[in-house]
DNA sequence: ACCTGAACACCGTTCAAGT
DNA sequence: ACCTGAACACCGTTCAAGT
């Protein structure tokens, strides 16, 4: 029961973001979200313009909890591992909607100095000015991708329905032909699901900042 | 108008193509792909269960057009290189429909193929079998990222609401402190939009490779 | 086997109206 | 300023029925 006295913009997104984290976007509907607050759909519009304009009250919340690393002497690497690594602990709050960050990072605080940040560290490293723009993009993008398919979130919620899916998965690759496929046959279980999350993340992570740092003219 | 003999799924496939290439994935919907057809939309059940196995033939038909390099005696991250540049190239063909194909890739052909081929590189270059696996998943992901939002593609199509998109996005970034942001200020243009689309693929490219190369123990 | 018709349970959004 | 009610133009999907 939600108290009822005004129409609160953020305990709209509130409930949002608690629709996504049980059943993914697509559960977020005006219509839904105006009966939980006992309220027609279009009292919503009072307080956004549209669906488009949820979303990136959405966006800005996952964006407003970056935790931004102090700057410290370490290498510029090492200061962008650890400021990329922020940036997933942020995403990873609501995996779900982790897409909907990319348009809004230069319009939101903190992700506006988190961009400035990176390209300071980068130019660091070594980047012209208009390449670290590139190479800093990409590398969100990438970060993003991962937070969105994590394997262990992108699963369906329903731990019935999970083992389904994994079996399903299972019996596809375990009817390939071992000699045509060896790899993927050998290979079947951590194609099916990464051994541990925070491996998964480590890797994902590690790899862009190795990329970044291979790219360095 | 089409040729009405028999409801062909590939035709029916051939529409949501179409229809996604102008105006998006959420273009794409039974009723009017059955309209198109001048069928009733129960009709294309018959050949689809589902909107998910319809999104599934599409992903399909994206990766059947991977052009797989030939074996070379080339360094083993060359070769990832050229293959990984292939499967760019096939999503480029529908970009916005890039998202749907990573759960397909160990489903239909040549993803299989591509994949076994992706894994074999990573083990020659000094991987184990499940790091491998581990690594190529992500660099899939990576890539698909780098198509779906590709800036070029990502805009609206309707040139009148692009060239407004992007001044609003200037203005945005115009409006902000130069003390505050001297980099995001001074690299705005290059964030705003790449310079070039095909030097932003072989950026994006080549991060990805960079990065599975700095990662090898 | 393949397609139709009617129906159900949803959507986002607009517009005029109430307080 | 803030919310309601009715309506419009859409969705995916099921089920029973036609040929």
């Amino acid at each position: 029961m939600i108290t009822k006295e005004r129409l609160d913009p953020d305990k709209i997104v509130d409930t949002a973001l608690a629709f996504a984290d049980a059943e993914g976007l697509a559960a977020i509907s005006f219509r839904k979200l105006a009966a939980q607050h006992d309220v027609t759909p279009m009292a919503l519009y009072r307080h956004f313009k549209d669906k488009d304009d949820l979303h990136a009250a959405l966006a800005d919340r996952l964006i407003a909890n970056v935790v931004l690393p102090e700057p410290t002497d370490e290498p510029w690497d090492r200061q962008l591992h650890a400021l990329l690594t922020a940036f997933v602990n942020a995403l990873r709050a609501h995996p779900r909607l982790a897409d909907l960050t990319l348009p809004r990072i230069l319009v939101a605080e903190p992700g506006l100095a988190m961009a400035e940040r990176a390209l300071e560290l980068l130019v660091k490293g070594g980047f012209s000015v208009d390449d670290a723009a590139e190479v800093g993009r990409q590398s969100f993008c990438s970060l993003i991708a991962l937070v969105t398919t994590d394997p262990i979130v992108r699963e369906v919620n329903d731990p019935e329905a999970r083992e389904a899916s994994i079996r399903r998965k299972r019996a596809g690759l375990g009817a390939l032909s071992p000699e045509r496929y060896p790899l993927i046959t050998a290979a079947a279980d951590s194609l099916i699901c990464s051994s541990s999350q925070e491996r998964y993340y480590e890797v994902g992570i590690d790899l862009v900042v190795a990329g970044i740092r291979g790219v360095v003219a």
